[in-house]
RNA sequence: GCCGGUGUAGCUCAGGGGUAGAGCGCAUCCUUGGUAAGGAUGAGGUCAUGAGUUCAAUUCCCAUCACCGGCUCCA
C-alpha cells in the first residue's frame, strides 16, 4: 500500500500501482473525466520543486503528494497542447505520406515537419483540421511504451526519419519512450492525455520555415502552428483575443494617430516621424534629459559617421564589418567612413580629448544618438526592429570603486522611467557569456568575471527579480536588460545596462589616480528606453494609443462650435500656447458630435469646446477623455491642465 | 538571408482576360441644437514596379520591391 497526500493535506491509502485516473475515479467519475494529467511529488523532493507531471494512466508506486490537473492548470494545458501536436502529426502523416517529423514541443503549439519536397499552403489547413478532428473523435488512447535505443533507432531508420534518428542517438539507453496514438508513433518523453476525445476544437493558424535545431546551415523544415481547445467556445474566445490584440498593434495605431510612416522610396526599415510623432519623441526625450541632468549626465553630440579606423579600434569592425552598411568612400583621398552603428567609440574619443583625474570621475556622457544598422530584410518589424534608430545612449566612465554605485544609480533611473510610464510588467534579464563559445567574445577572462559578478551583485542589491540567460551577452561585455512584451506577447528588449572593461583598454583610456599612477576607467553603457523607436512602439501597444496626458503629442484640442466664436477661440489657444500646453484650433464648420468622435479616434485625451450656446465669452467647456468636466474660465482651465499633467507625472 | 502569405480609392476590403467596385472617410448643399444623426450630389485609383504570354493584362506566367507571420540574426 502507498500513501497519497492531497492538496488539502488529507492522506489516503491506495494499492501501489494505482493511476491518477483511478484516484480521481474514487472521488467522482465526473472528476476523472475532467483531469488531463497528474502532478506527483515525492516527500524527499525539496520545497521548491514543482514535482513531476505524468499521464493520468501512469501507475504510482510510492508515497507522493498529488495534484489532479484540470484544463484550468497551466501544466494541464501544456499536456493538452503537446498531445494535440501528436494528433496534428498523425493527421499530417495520413494526409501526406512520407513526411518526416522534427520536433513538436510541449511549450509551444507547433510541429516542425519535413514535407518531403511538397509545399504546404494555408489552403491545406482545412484538411488538416478536419483530419485532426476525425482522429480526435475516434477516442485514440495515448500509449506510453519504453523502448531500447537500438530498437528505437531501427524503427526510425526504417521509417527514413533522419531527424528522430539524430535525436535518439543523443539520448541515453533506458530512458527512451514512445507514445502511440492511432496509427502514429512518436519519440516522446510525454506526458500525454488519456485519449484524444477531449480535443474538441482545432485551428491551424500559420506556416513558417524553421531551421532544424535552429541552425541556419541545416535543413529548413515547415513549422505548422495551431491551437486546440476542449471546447469550441474557448477557441472562439481565443480568436477574439487575437483580433483585439491586433487592434493594439503599434503599426496600426501609429498610422491612425499620424505618428510615423514608412516610404518604399526612402527605404525599408527607415522610419519617417510625422509632426505628431516627432512631438511625442521630443516629449520623451526632454523628460529623460531632465532626469539625467539631475543624475549628473553631460549631454554631448557626435557625428553620424566615423572613420573606419575608429571601429577597427573598437573591435566592432572585425565583428560586424561584413554585416554592416558598407563603408562610405571619399572622392579623392580614398578614405573610408562608416555610418555609425553605435555611439560608444565616439564617446570614448570624447573621454580621450583631455587628461582625466580621479577627481573628474565618474564622467557621464549622454546623447540621443541616431545609429544605423544593417538588419536582414526579414528581420525588420514596424518600429521595433529598424535600420535607423535613436538610442537614448550614455556612457559612464568611472573608477572601479565607483562601479557598483554607478550601476545601481542606473538601475534606479531605469526603474524611474518604467514606473513613470507604468511599465509594470517587465522582466530583468542578466545576459552572460556562453561558456561553450568563448571565441564570440573579446576581453580577458578576469575582466569578464568581474563584470558579470558586478551586474549580479547590483541586481541583487536593488532587489530586482531577474532571470539569467547565458549566451545573450554583447561580444564586449555582459548586460542587464529590461524586457517588455508587446500586444501579442512577443518579448522586446528596452532598457539595457552593460559593464565594459574592454573598450577602455582598446582605446587606452586613462585617468591619473590619487597616487599619481595611471589607471584604466571602467565603462558602463546604458539606455533606459533602448531606442526611441522601439520604446514608442511598445508604449503604444501597452496603452492602446491612449497615452498619458503629459505625453500626448496633441494634448488639447480647441473646437469652436461656430465661426462667430473663432476670435475667442484663438485667444484661448494663445493662452494655452503661452502656458506650454499644446493647443490647436479648427474652425471647420462641423457638428460637435462628429468632432468629438474624430478626436476620440485620435485618442486626444483632453478636448476643449469653445463657444457653446449659452456660455458667456469667458468660459470654456472641457471634456477629459469621455468625462465632461463642466465649464471653466480660461485661467481655471490652464490650471486644470497643468494640474492634470502634474498628477500624471507624480503617479 | 531563408520558408509561407499579402500588395486594388485616405482606411477596411470585395472583384476578376475586354483599362474597376462596396462600406467608412473626404468635399458641396439640404435637414438636424448634439455625443459614431439623415438625405442629395461629387471628387479620389497608371489595381506595388518591371518584363513576358495574348488581338487585349489590374486579372495568367516570371522577376523585383515593400509589407505581414515565423526561422536565423540583433553591437
Amino acid at each position: 500500500m502507498i500513501n497519497i497526500t492531497f492538496p488539502d493535506g488529507s492522506v489516503r491509502q491506495y494499492e501501489a500501482g494505482v493511476s491518477g485516473y483511478d484516484v480521481a475515479m474514487g472521488i467522482s467519475p465526473r472528476l476523472a473525466e475532467q483531469i488531463l494529467a497528474v502532478n506527483i511529488k515525492r516527500p524527499d523532493e525539496p520545497e521548491t520543486s514543482k514535482g513531476t507531471t505524468i499521464d493520468v494512466t501512469r501507475p504510482i508506486t510510492e508515497d507522493v503528494s498529488i495534484r489532479l490537473l484540470k484544463w484550468e492548470d497551466d501544466e494541464a494545458k501544456k499536456v493538452f497542447w503537446h498531445s494535440s501536436s501528436h494528433l496534428m502529426a498523425e493527421a499530417l502523416e495520413a494526409l501526406f505520406p512520407g513526411v518526416k517529423f522534427g520536433i513538436g514541443p510541449a511549450i509551444e503549439n507547433y510541429y516542425d515537419v519535413d514535407m518531403n519536397g511538397r509545399t504546404l499552403t494555408d489552403a491545406d489547413f482545412k484538411a488538416i483540421e478536419d483530419k485532426m478532428l476525425e482522429f480526435a473523435r475516434q477516442k485514440q488512447d495515448f500509449c506510453r511504451i519504453e523502448v531500447s535505443k537500438a530498437d528505437a533507432l531501427k524503427y526510425f531508420t526504417e521509417k527514413g526519419d533522419q531527424y528522430k534518428q539524430e535525436l535518439i542517438s543523443e539520448l541515453e539507453d533506458g530512458t527512451i519512450t514512445y507514445y502511440t496514438n492511432g496509427q502514429f508513433t512518436d519519440l516522446c518523453r510525454g506526458p500525454h492525455l488519456k485519449n484524444t476525445e477531449v480535443i474538441k476544437a482545432v485551428k491551424v493558424l500559420s506556416l513558417a520555415g524553421a531551421y532544424w535545431r535552429g541552425d541556419e546551415t541545416r535543413n529548413q523544415l515547415t513549422r505548422i502552428y495551431g491551437i486546440t481547445f476542449p471546447k469550441k467556445s474557448l477557441l472562439d474566445e481565443y480568436l477574439v483575443v487575437l483580433e483585439e490584440a491586433k487592434k493594439r498593434d503599434h503599426r496600426k495605431i501609429g498610422k491612425e494617430m499620424e505618428l510615423f510612416t514608412f516610404s518604399q522610396r526612402v527605404g525599408s526599415g527607415l522610419p519617417l516621424w510625422l509632426p505628431r510623432g516627432a512631438a511625442l519623441r521630443n516629449t520623451l526625450q526632454s523628460f529623460l534629459a531632465k532626469k539625467q541632468a539631475e543624475y549628473g549626465y553631460l549631454p554631448v553630440v557626435t557625428p553620424h559617421i566615423g572613420a573606419k579606423e575608429l571601429y577597427v579600434t573598437s573591435g566592432h569592425y572585425a565583428k560586424y564589418g561584413k554585416d554592416s552598411f558598407q563603408p562610405i568612400h571619399t572622392p579623392q583621398e580614398g578614405e573610408e567612413y562608416l555610418l555609425k552603428p553605435m555611439n560608444c567609440p565616439h564617446h570614448c574619443e570624447i573621454y580621450r580629448s583631455a587628461p582625466r583625474s580621479y577627481r573628474d570621475l565618474p564622467l557621464r556622457f549622454a546623447e540621443f544618438g541616431t545609429v544605423y544598422r544593417y538588419e536582414q530584410s526579414g528581420e525588420l518589424h514596424g518600429l521595433t526592429r529598424v535600420r535607423s534608430f535613436t538610442q537614448d545612449d550614455a556612457h559612464l566612465f568611472c573608477r572601479q570603486d565607483q562601479l557598483q554605485e554607478e550601476f545601481e544609480k542606473v538601475i534606479d533611473l531605469i526603474l524611474y522611467v518604467f514606473k513613470t510610464l507604468k511599465f509594470d510588467k517587465f522582466t530583468a534579464q542578466v545576459s552572460l557569456r556562453d561558456p561553450k563559445n568563448p571565441s564570440k567574445y573579446i576581453g580577458s577572462e578576469e575582466n569578464w568575471n568581474k563584470a558579470e559578478q558586478g551586474i549580479i551583485d547590483a541586481a541583487k542589491k536593488k532587489g530586482l527579480p531577474y532571470v539569467v540567460e547565458t549566451g545573450e551577452a554583447a561580444f564586449y561585455g555582459p548586460k542587464l536588460d529590461f524586457m517588455v512584451k508587446d500586444a501579442i506577447g512577443r518579448s522586446w528588449q528596452l532598457g539595457t545596462i552593460q559593464v565594459d572593461y574592454n573598450l577602455p583598454e582598446r582605446f587606452e583610456l586613462e585617468y591619473v589616480d590619487s597616487d599619481g599612477s595611471r589607471k584604466r576607467p571602467v565603462m558602463i553603457h546604458r539606455a533606459p528606453f533602448g531606442s526611441l523607436e522601439r520604446f514608442v512602439a511598445v508604449l503604444l501597444e501597452h496603452t492602446a494609443g491612449h497615452l498619458p496626458l503629459w505625453l500626448h503629442p496633441d494634448q488639447v484640442k480647441v473646437l469652436p462650435v461656430s465661426e462667430k466664436y473663432a476670435d475667442y477661440a484663438k485667444k484661448v489657444v494663445n493662452l494655452l500656447n503661452n502656458s506650454e500646453i499644446h493647443a490647436s484650433i479648427d474652425d471647420r464648420n462641423e457638428t460637435l458630435g462628429k468632432r468629438i468622435r474624430e478626436t476620440s479616434l485620435m485618442r486626444v485625451p483632453l478636448l476643449v469646446i469653445v463657444g457653446e450656446k449659452e456660455q458667456a465669452d469667458e468660459t470654456v467647456s472641457v471634456r477629459r477623455g469621455a468625462v465632461d468636466q463642466g465649464s471653466m474660465s480660461v485661467p481655471q482651465f490652464v490650471d486644470y491642465v497643468r494640474n492634470a499633467v502634474a498628477e500624471e507625472l507624480a503617479q
